[in-house]
RNA sequence: CGGGAUGUAGUUCAGUCCGGUUAGAAUGCCUGGUUUGGGACCAGGAGGUCGUUGGUUCGAAUCCAGCCAUCCCGACCA
């Protein structure tokens, strides 16, 4: 057991948050609900954002920038969106501070700054990016726009969990406008691609891509996508969504264009966007109780090379300079690694720290094995140590690298298929979901108070209707009617 | 937003019930030395408006109230 870390098994609330601050990824502010981003958890970030933004670049797309604030007029546009979210808005209706005259050194609010119009602070941006969209389109030529904008948005919740809910948290928003609905729809169904392609693939984390029932949809979507993750509790985590819009937002700010013929209608549109949650995601579906462990593809420091320091300056020397001639050429492959070659913390301790901070491999340079021609080489994710020869050691680095990231992926799908259960009877259901957890496959009738029973009787709701779902004939689990279909259900974040 | 708990050194905590010299410990940090193949040791040192605002009192970390923040449970949550 590492220091000072709590066990999963002990309390999986409080490992989760000791890997997050003890880890160095982010930490508690003094605005409630509200995180720091450490530089450690906003590389990784960045890690993440750099690739997501190649592949929207990749599809066509281009960002750009929207305001943070919403008129309220704006925003009550598309009503069903509004009140999806209006129980967690952050409104501004003043603009100016003053000096308390009964308080000097305090500020009050001016009450005569009050705003004619109060601005929402954007809980998602459909409305100014709508209300901005029927500028741009006239034509069927102006089609279609293809826009993204990474940025920061505000839901007021109630409970907050470092990078699962916060009150503020970042993200991108996809925003796309097209001519006709198969085009649209095509849309939604390519980027929750891209989404799921990259979280299998840089994140390690397999997903289950399916599509919302009715009560999970997002208000003002016909349809919502979703990638499904399965974290270690056996709980799940929406990773990403991707909406096809109808004609909703086009109707509610009115964005025409002109077709071929001449004729006019309403331009068809999409939303799809991942956040800072898939942090935490990435954190409880690899990690263990001695700390992080990230992915190569995605780590800040995918190497840390410490070089084992002697009381003899020269043989010191040599073992230094022999970590930066690695680092130098593992920088040449596009290997990012870092040299710890500080003399006053002990080697033990360094191990323990970079265990913490999921540094997939850990390469020691010691005189012994510079004898030897060879290095010892941890593995994060196996804790295996081995030695390696150091004329191939790029070489070995690379594989091992890959390794790893093939390693967590593996580990990761071989715990989530063997936690999607078939259940027939709701005895059964609600045995699974209390003992076992995880995904459970069952019939549903397909109405939203069956779903609403159900989450009332076991706090699971519907995670998704798996795309490319078979057919099959049975019989719905808690009201036995008719249905064609089996659906995932689960508890989740 | 309801119930419970917490807030004292960078961190973890003792002291609070029962108010009273200069608020302690461990760890971390700094300096010097000895060490270095899995969280080293010795010696010396620095570090605190006791979350915050107000009240009670001759006197408040300690009692009272408001506020702020965090955790747990619940409600809420694309």
């Amino acid at each position: 057991m590492s220091k000072g870390i709590t066990s999963r098994a002990e309390n999986y609330s409080e490992w989760y948050n000791d890997l997050v601050l003890k880890g160095g990824l982010a930490d508690y502010s003094a605005v409630r609900g509200c995180m720091v981003i450490k530089p450690y958890g906003f590389t990784l970030w960045e890690n993440m954002r750099d690739i997501l933004d190649k592949k929207f670049k990749e599809t066509g797309h281009v960002n750009a920038y929207f305001p943070l604030f919403v008129p309220k007029s704006l925003f009550e546009a598309e009503e069903t969106n509004a009140e999806g979210f209006a129980k967690e808005c952050a409104v501004v209706t003043h603009y100016r501070l003053k000096t308390d005259p009964e308080n000097k050194g305090k500020l009050i609010i001016d009450p005569e700054a009050k705003l004619e119009e109060e601005l929402v602070v954007r809980p998602t941006s459909e409305a100014i990016i709508w209300n901005t969209y029927k500028k741009w389109i006239q034509s069927y030529r102006d089609l279609p726009i293809l826009v993204n904008q990474w940025a920061n948005v505000v839901r007021w919740e109630m409970r907050t969990r470092l990078f699962l809910r916060t009150a503020e948290f970042l993200w991108q928003e996809g925003h796309t406008a097209h001519a006709t609905k198969s085009e649209a729809v095509e849309e939604t169904v390519q980027m929750i691609n891209v989404y799921a392609d990259f979280v299998e693939n840089y994140m390690a984390i397999p997903v289950i891509k399916g599509v919302k029932s009715a009560n999970e949809r997002f208000a003002g979507a016909e349809d919502t996508y979703t990638i499904e993750a399965l974290m270690q509790d056996g709980k799940a985590l929406q990773s990403g969504t991707s909406h096809f819009l109808g004609q909703n937002f086009a109707k509610a700010f009115d964005v025409k264009f002109v077709n071929k013929e001449n004729n006019e209608e309403y331009v068809w549109a999409t939303s799809w966007g991942v956040s800072t949650r898939l942090i935490g995601a990435l954190i409880m579906a690899h990690s263990d109780d001695e700390g992080l462990i990230i992915p190569p593809k995605i780590a800040p420091h995918q190497v840390v090379i410490i070089p084992f320091l002697s009381k003899n300056v020269e043989e010191t020397q040599s073992m230094i300079d022999k970590a930066n001639e690695l680092k130098q050429n593992l920088s040449k492959l596009g290997i990012r690694s870092i040299v710890d070659s500080d003399e006053t913390k002990r080697p033990g301790f360094k191990f323990a720290e970079y265990e913490l901070k999921g540094i997939p491999l850990r390469v020691v340079i010691g005189p012994r094995d510079l004898a030897n021609g060879v290095v010892e080489i941890a593995r994060r994710d196996t804790k295996e140590k081995s030695t390696f020869p150091i004329e191939s050691l790029q070489e070995t680095i690379v594989g091992l690298l890959d390794e790893i990231q093939n390693n967590l992926f593996a580990k990761a799908k071989r715990f989530r298929d063997s936690h999607i259960t078939e259940v027939d009877d709701f005895e059964t259901f609600q045995k699974v979901l209390e003992e076992k957890g995880g995904f459970i496959s069952a019939h549903w009738d397909g109405t939203p108070e069956t779903e609403d029973k159900i989450k009332e009787l076991t706090k699971a709701t519907i995670r998704c209707i798996p795309l490319g779902n078979k057919k099959e004939e049975g019989k719905c689990v808690f009201t036995g009617k008719s249905s064609q279909e089996r659906v995932l259900f689960a508890r989740a974040y």
